[in-house]
Parts: C-alpha cells; sequence; structure tokens
DNA sequence: CTGAAAGCGCTAACAA
DNA sequence: TTGTTAGCGCTTTCAG
C-alpha cells in the first residue's frame, strides 16, 4: 500500500542511502555484486524512485513540455508520435498541453512551467495569439523552446516549419491550371504565420497567372465550427462564387464538402478544392480529396531532437537551426 | 534567469517562507494586506511555485495519467479532451502516455507510475494485454483507476464503456435487414473486451436471424497497417466474399474502402460495410460510412469525474461505479 | 567500495 | 498574524 522509499530499500539491505541511489545510476562507484543485490531487492519490493525529488534534487524535470491547440487533428496527433519517439529514447516523458486556441489558457500553460516542471518545451501557437511577451518570458526564464508549424516569426529560437509560402502558391497555381477563375481562400486567424504565409503564396499564384483576386473570396475563419460552417455556406452561395477553393487547414474539409452538398455543388465540377491535410481519409472522400500534406511525424521527431540538442549542451544555439521542410502535393478528384 | 524561490520572495518581503507559502494558498491565517502585497511582488518578480517541491511534501502529484494506445485516433483524442475539461477545472495536470498497442510499454508506463508521478490513472488497455498483473500492482499501490472503453473485465474498479455488445448485435442486425446473408467481422485482437462483446453482439445476430456464419469471415486485425490491409484485400477476394462487414475499429476504414476500390468492388452495391467510428469525415466518404459512434468526449469526461471522486474521497468505492454509456447507430450510404 | 550529511523548494505543525 | 523548523525522497559531495 504505502509507497516504498530508497530508505526503506536502504535498511532492507543493510546498506546506506547514498549506495543505493549510486547503484541505481550504474555508478562505477559501487561494485557488481552490491548492484545485483539492489537491483533484485528493488524488483521484489517494488521499488520504483520518486520522480519529483530526483526532479527537486537534481533540478531537471525529465519532462519536456508541448504546448499545441488541439489533439483532436491529424497533424498535431501526428506530430505528438514524433516528438514522444525522440522523448522516449532520450528517457523523457512529454507533458501535452491544449490552449484550445486560447491565448489566456497559452499564457496560464507557459507560466506555470516557469516553475520547473518541464526542461523545455516545443509550441504551436494559438491562433489567437498575437503577441509574444509570454514566450519572451519563458525564454528569459532559461527555458529553451523549438517552435514547429505555428511559430512565431519575430522570436528567435529553432522554428521547423514547411514551405507555406510554396505550398499556397503551388495549391492555388494548381486550381488555376485545372482551368479556376475565381479562387477562394479559406484561412485562419490574421495572427497565424502559417496561414499569412500561405495566403501570400495564394496571392502570388493568382498574380503571376493574372487571375483576379477578390477579397470578398477570402474568408477568415476561427475557432468556432458552427460560424465557419455559415461563413463557407455564404461564400458558397453568393451568385459568384468562387470555383476554387484553397483551404488552410483540415477541419475545414467536412464544412467545405456539407455546404457543397447542401448547396447541390459538385466537387469538382462546380468547385475545386484542395486543402492542407493529414487526413488519413483524404483518399476516400466523396470525391478524394487534393491535399497539401505536411510531413507531421518527421516535423515533431525534428523539433523535439533539436530541443534535446540544446538540453544537452547548453553552448548549442536554438536560434540556428531553424528547418523548413517541403510539404507534398497530393492531386486528388476533388481537383479534377 | 535563475528560477526565483520562495526564499528570494521571503527576503525580498522581509516573510518568513511560511507565511508566503500561506499568503500563496490564500490561508485565513494571513491578513488581506499581506496576500497583497506577497501577490504583488510575486507577480513582479516572476514567481511561480516549483510543483515539484509542493508534490514531494505533499504527497500529491496533481497530475493524472492517461495511458492509451494511440492519440492519431478519434475516439482518443476526444476522449482526452473530455478528460482534459475535468481535470483542468480540479486544477490537476494530465499525463497521457501511449502504448502503442505494446503490453511491454503499459507495463513500463504503469510501473513508472508508482514512483507518485500521478495520483491516479485512466486507461484504455493495448491489443495485447491479455493479463493484468502491472495493473493489479499499480492499484495494490494505492492508485485509484478508470477503465474506458478497452476494459479489464476481471478487474474491480470503475469501467466506462459503451453497450458493445447491443451496438455489435445493431450493426449485424442492420446489415441482415438490409439484404446482406454472408456476413464478414473485422475485430482486433482476442483479448480485448470491447472486441469480444462485439464479436457476440454479431454472432447473436446472425444466430437470431438465422444468417450462416462463416469463421473465414471473420478477421482479426493487428496494429501492423500493412498487415491489415493484406488480410482484409484477402478477405475480399475470394469467390464467396462477404457482402457486408462489421469493423469494430475506426482505422480499419480506409484499407476496406481502398480494398473494395482496387478489386473494383462497390460499396455498397457489392458489400456493405459498417464501422465502430468516431470519424468527423464519415459523412463525406464515398460513400458516406454507416457508423456506431461512441460518446467519446463524454466518456472522458465521465471517467475523469469518478477518478477525482475518488481522489477526494478515500472512501468512495470505484468498484460501485461502472456506466454503460449507450453509442448511437448512424445509417448512411455504406449500408444503403 | 561504502556511508554521513547537506540541501533541492515547499508545506505544515508548532511557537511566538 | 507571523516566524521557526522539520521533513517530503532523492542526489551528491566529502570522508572513511
Amino acid at each position: 500500500m504505502k509507497n516504498i522509499n530508497i530508505k526503506d530499500l536502504a535498511r532492507e539491505l543493510n546498506l546506506s542511502v547514498s549506495t543505493i541511489s549510486k547503484a541505481f545510476h550504474d555508478s562505477h562507484e559501487i561494485s557488481e555484486d552490491t548492484k545485483n543485490r539492489v537491483l533484485e531487492t528493488a524488483r521484489r519490493l517494488n521499488y520504483v524512485p520518486n520522480p519529483y525529488a530526483s526532479s527537486l534534487r537534481g533540478r531537471r524535470s525529465k519532462n519536456i513540455g508541448v504546448v499545441i491547440p488541439e489533439v483532436a487533428d491529424s497533424f498535431f496527433s501526428l506530430a505528438i508520435n514524433g516528438i514522444e519517439s525522440v522523448a522516449k529514447e532520450k528517457g523523457y516523458h512529454v507533458l501535452i498541453c491544449l490552449t484550445h486556441e486560447s491565448f489566456e489558457n497559452e499564457k496560464n500553460i507557459l507560466k506555470e512551467f516557469q516553475g520547473g516542471r518541464v526542461d523545455g518545451v516545443i509550441m504551436s501557437v494559438s491562433t489567437e495569439t498575437s503577441e509574444s511577451g509570454h514566450i519572451l518570458d519563458l525564454m528569459a526564464n532559461g527555458l529553451p523552446l523549438v517552435f514547429f508549424d505555428r511559430v512565431c516569426e519575430e522570436i528567435e529560437t529553432a522554428k521547423i516549419t514547411t514551405d507555406d509560402f510554396e505550398s499556397g502558391y503551388k495549391a492555388t497555381e494548381h486550381l488555376i491550371q485545372q482551368g479556376c477563375d475565381k479562387i477562394g481562400f479559406l484561412g485562419i486567424s490574421k495572427c497565424l504565420s502559417i496561414s499569412n504565409r500561405r495566403f501570400e503564396g495564394y496571392q502570388k499564384a493568382l498574380n503571376d497567372h493574372v487571375v483576379a483576386y477578390d477579397t470578398k473570396h477570402t474568408v477568415s475563419c476561427t475557432n468556432d465550427a458552427a460560424h465557419n460552417a455559415a461563413l463557407i455556406k455564404e461564400l458558397l452561395q453568393r451568385k459568384d462564387h468562387p470555383n476554387g477553393i484553397v483551404a488552410t487547414v483540415e477541419k475545414l474539409t467536412t464544412p467545405v464538402y456539407l455546404a457543397c452538398a447542401e448547396l447541390g455543388l459538385s466537387i469538382p465540377g462546380d468547385l475545386k478544392f484542395i486543402c492542407f491535410s493529414n487526413l488519413e481519409t483524404a483518399s476516400i472522400l466523396n470525391p478524394s480529396l487534393s491535399t497539401i500534406t505536411q510531413p507531421a511525424f518527421e516535423m515533431g521527431q525534428m523539433a523535439a531532437t533539436l530541443l534535446f540538442k540544446s538540453l544537452e549542451k547548453t553552448s548549442f544555439s536554438l536560434s540556428m537551426e531553424s528547418q523548413v521542410i517541403p510539404s507534398s502535393f497530393i492531386k486528388r478528384n476533388s481537383t479534377d
């Protein structure tokens, strides 16, 4: 019932606690024989060291914090898997904290982290995040931080992103090549780097190909699904609705498909649609969905790898390590 | 840079550490005036209490562990949101640990938890989990545990499940009513309660409606996606392949659709398909997918609520609190 | 090779 | 109302 601690173990073995501790850390100061006895008895008594006591003493929590907007999202859940795969190898735990796209939540989480709960942070900012004081505070406290996907551009640290501008460009160009001349853009939040870069790529493509840009075809979506659905429906209901759409995030897929169904618009007949997405079901949608797909797992891995490098040697400067990884464009039937 | 601690704060304010501590916990022993001064200075100096020191001293980590097979799954990610929503309210953190369906991982995670990292555990067992010694060890250590969805039936504690038998029955009966007479079943792991209950429902429905049961139409899927795809393809390639399929988990959807596409089978023409699934995209698949959908968010909420009840008063007996919540059957085009 | 003891940051019983 | 102090379980000098 009561948790057995290092002292109990020491008493049981007639050894001192320091010997136990060293044996557990495989110190060279301890004889093989004693090590074995310790390990054996530990197993028998079911002794597990208290991680908080170690943290307190050693000033390392062996935890990294992962701050993301949402977990019910293919991109983020795959990224978590990537992060976790390297954390596990390093003997670290991953504390996943969800902002649910709220700046308030994000601030509170980072604040809490400054108490020493984690040794480093990997994060993707919320849609509401337009200033970065809370992040600077965290870093000023000595906590290394790596951004992935949704970064704060003005902060000097490692950023793992994809080629958002190019992908936005490519997606738009593809629609143009497929014959669209009224192309809409579904963004999320004007503060968000990824949304803005993708938008710039979109605009550049329109410009390069001399396709008209219509402000009314740009929709800024929010965190409110019902609201987004209404906005999308409204856009597609207009007399001169777009005949092509680029959407910046996975969660906009279903509302677009449903709005089309409701309004009797056919994809790709009346509307060609391409979405930034890691949905596994993209290929079996009706119609199958053309996507820009990010290497989510790998991004998580890279972010974690960098974070651990900086954890391992403080001389390592994260600010020199940003990486831009290409996304892949996958043509399917929604843009035929 | 250096983290400021309670002692620094005390020195700054010319107060004792205990006064600070009490002020922070809004103790009635401290004057309003002092409280304000403390809080004010804490904010100014950016003081955040070290949670590990509190844990160590107070023997409560204020963390709960969530052990699940996978996070890249709609059901589990929604459940996490449910759990998190109540944990947050209680001032607790959620430590999400992934087994990736490995028994070995599951054992290691639970073992680690016994060091005091968490105050309680919410879990859904892996497909490989056929014995429960590791779970009993955990509970013997005084840690309350609540199962959700994938339970160990032999363990006496709260279990939040859905009506798996009835859902399996209903899904199968629906296929029969739609004219299927050769119905296949895609399970996962023979050790898993949910898979087995759903299978029993399936068998009972076949029996009640005098439809033949063919062992060769039951496939036991694994954690290896490529292998599953091969098994499914093989099943559908047979001369007397099933004309209806019940699948027990979300991740089997894509392989079934792709196998049909590859083999030139039409859904629902040649094969009617229904799946246990929380996929948001179910309604926009080609064809839209009939599902048994579990109340994932609510299940997470309930599991967490029960866990906190037992954390709040030890007299509370989890073993009396199991709940079976109905899933919903949603008819769509894949079983027309 | 092993042990004694200080102390990580905090809480809470007890004193003042 | 505020202060003193003894630990929580562990690591880590430093001594033996």
